[in-house]
RNA sequence: GGUCCUGUGGCCGAGUGGCUAGGCAGAGCUCUGCAAAAGCUUCUACAGCGGUUCGAAUCCGCUCGGGACCUCCA
């Protein structure tokens, strides 16, 4: 089975087949920068980082475009509208282009620290003011938008009659229905400059006070909150690109007004393929600034937020993202990240013992013909549950299922030859391509140097002389102590020791 | 109110109508001087009530609960 995915446009999953054979553009929604990005914000970087390393792994070329958004979006509508930058510029008393590039770096360190692929194109909002001026004036041209108070609208009913005819109508991608909402809005206050409660700014008149202003046809002001994505995905993608990926949350009305932009400018929805992944949820509700309940990622790592009972690393939370689907909603809870911190070790443990086996023998019978075959059943099914719409939750589970096996390997309790080493070398190269390559998991904890490794050697003979002689005070003193100092010693089937640091 | 999604064992979560996902926690056992780690076993759940079917966690209906969007939002 190919790769399948599943398309918010047409509601079911389809079998993604790119535009040019061999190349994909995929635009996803980055984070606007007014502000330090929080655990809700992971899901959708770290979900697409999966889908663009997948993409990357099927052999194709990958044009990632991931924007900036810095311009600042309305805050609230209507005569009290502020520039959320602006706002939050005059309190922290800095330059609004300071303050974008404070939580720029932020996010970015953010990105690092979830070994998440630096995207191809990574482009400002700020710095595609002249590209969305151009697609403003085209959609007024051509009898889409209006003009009042140097503010721009866009006729979200005229858009409607005329490419509802089209197969491009209002409400599209979000399955609503435009007359319905008409029925259903009730009256907002200060909505005199729109024609109809459903119109959206393309650009809005800056009142003096705001510090984020361009010069435009219409006057000074600034772009509305869908048009930078329009005009980026335009320029770096083309009129018609692959994937469209964000939030389930920008659904509606964002991408639906995406979609109505570009519709007027270049005749035709610009994605083929709309992905969104789903929230995540504490205690039920949806992480988010008006919830008041969002945790920043500095403190997730840190654990400094009062709801964590410890800091959760970066690649804690990578894993507990992928061990659920991407378009389910996902609970967090410290007992849920713990769970997944324990579990990511042990999968990572075995993975590092499995890397470490010698399989040069050639082994062409299996010595447990039972256990080869289930081995082989769930490696040969890993790829199946990836291009079953990225279901990296079966992927892990399936990759689990493993672990026993190379665990009783290590410890002699499966012999040696009991897979064949053609299942072996499946094993190892489906370890690393799913773990390394595709999840994007690393290491993190802290390597033990030459030096401490010399030291912790010549501890752990002394401890095994001590235990030889049955001095056996000796030897849990050492291990007591180092065990508080954050070294774990393991004694291992073989009368070795080995040594984690915990 | 409208549109849509959802309800799985102590917790988190996958599930294409039939073949006990998986993780974490708990219990027992094995290995071990004792631990830790590891292995084996165990806990076999699908909100409720109907219906369709030889067979339903999966399809349909109703009831109840939760959530998202409709407004800035990943």
């Amino acid at each position: 089975m190919a790769l399948q995915v599943y398309n918010s446009l047409t509601r079911q999953k389809e079998a993604f087949q790119s535009i040019i054979p061999g190349k994909v553009g995929m635009y996803v929604c980055g984070p606007t920068v007014s502000g330090e990005s929080h655990l809700g914000h992971a899901r959708p970087f770290i979900t697409f980082d999966i889908v663009y390393r997948y993409l990357k792994h099927l052999g194709y070329s990958v044009r990632y475009v991931r924007n900036i958004t810095d311009a600042g979006h309305f805050e609230e509508e209507g005569r009290e509208s502020e520039d959320k930058i602006s706002k939050k510029a005059v309190l922290e008393k800095m330059e609004p282009m300071e303050l974008v590039q404070k939580y720029t770096n932020l996010f970015h360190w953010a990105m690092r620290e979830f070994n998440n692929l630096e995207p191809s194109i990574e482009p400002t909002a700020t710095g595609h003011i002249v590209e969305q001026i151009v697609m403003i004036e085209k959609i007024i041209a051509d009898g889409y938008a209006y003009v009042v108070n140097g503010s721009v609208y866009f006729d979200v009913d005229k858009y409607h009659r005329d490419f509802g005819a089209k197969g491009m109508q209002y409400g599209i991608l979000s399955g609503r229905v435009l007359e319905e909402q008409l029925e259903t809005t009730r009256e907002l206050e200060s909505q005199d400059e729109k024609r109809n409660k459903q119109d959206f700014a393309l650009w809005k008149n800056a009142a003096p006070e705001h510090i984020m202003r361009w010069q435009s046809p219409w006057g000074i002001g600034f772009p509305g909150w869908h048009i930078e994505c329009s005009a980026m995905s335009t320029k770096y993608l083309g009129e018609e690109f692959d994937i469209h990926g964000g939030g389930m949350d920008l659904q509606f009305p964002h991408h639906e007004c995406e979609i109505a932009q570009s519709a007027v400018c270049n005749h035709r929805i610009p994605a083929r393929y709309w992905l969104h992944n789903n929230m995540i949820t504490i205690n039920g509700r949806k992480m988010g600034k008006s919830y008041n309940n969002v945790i920043k990622l500095s403190e997730l790592f840190a654990g400094t937020h009062e709801l964590l009972t410890q800091g959760y690393s970066p690649m804690t939370v990578r894993f507990f993202i992928l061990q659920t689907h991407y378009r389910s909603t996902l609970d967090f809870s410290n007992e849920a990240l713990q769970a997944a911190e324990k579990g990511l070790r042990r999968l990572w443990d075995a993975f590092t013992q499995l890397n470490k086996f010698d399989i040069s023998n050639n082994n062409i019978t299996a010595g447990d013909l039972d256990l080869e075959a289930q081995c082989y059943t769930v490696l040969s099914s890993l790829d199946e549950h990836m291009n079953d719409d990225l279901n990296t939750a079966r992927v892990l589970a399936g990759l689990f299922e493993l672990v026993p096996v190379i665990n009783s390997i290590k410890d002699g309790l499966v012999a040696k030859n009991a897979l064949t080493t053609a299942t072996m070398l499946m094993m190892k190269e489906k370890f690393n391509t799913y773990l390394v390559d595709i999840f994007g998991l690393r290491e993190e904890r802290k390597q033990d140097d030459q030096k401490l490794s010399a030291v912790l050697q010549l501890i752990a003979d002394i401890r095994k002389d001590a235990r030889a002689k049955k001095d056996f005070a000796t030897s849990d003193k050492i291990r007591n102590q180092l065990l508080e100092a954050g070294i774990q010693l393991k004694d291992e089937k073989d009368g070795g020791v080995s040594w984690e640091l915990i």
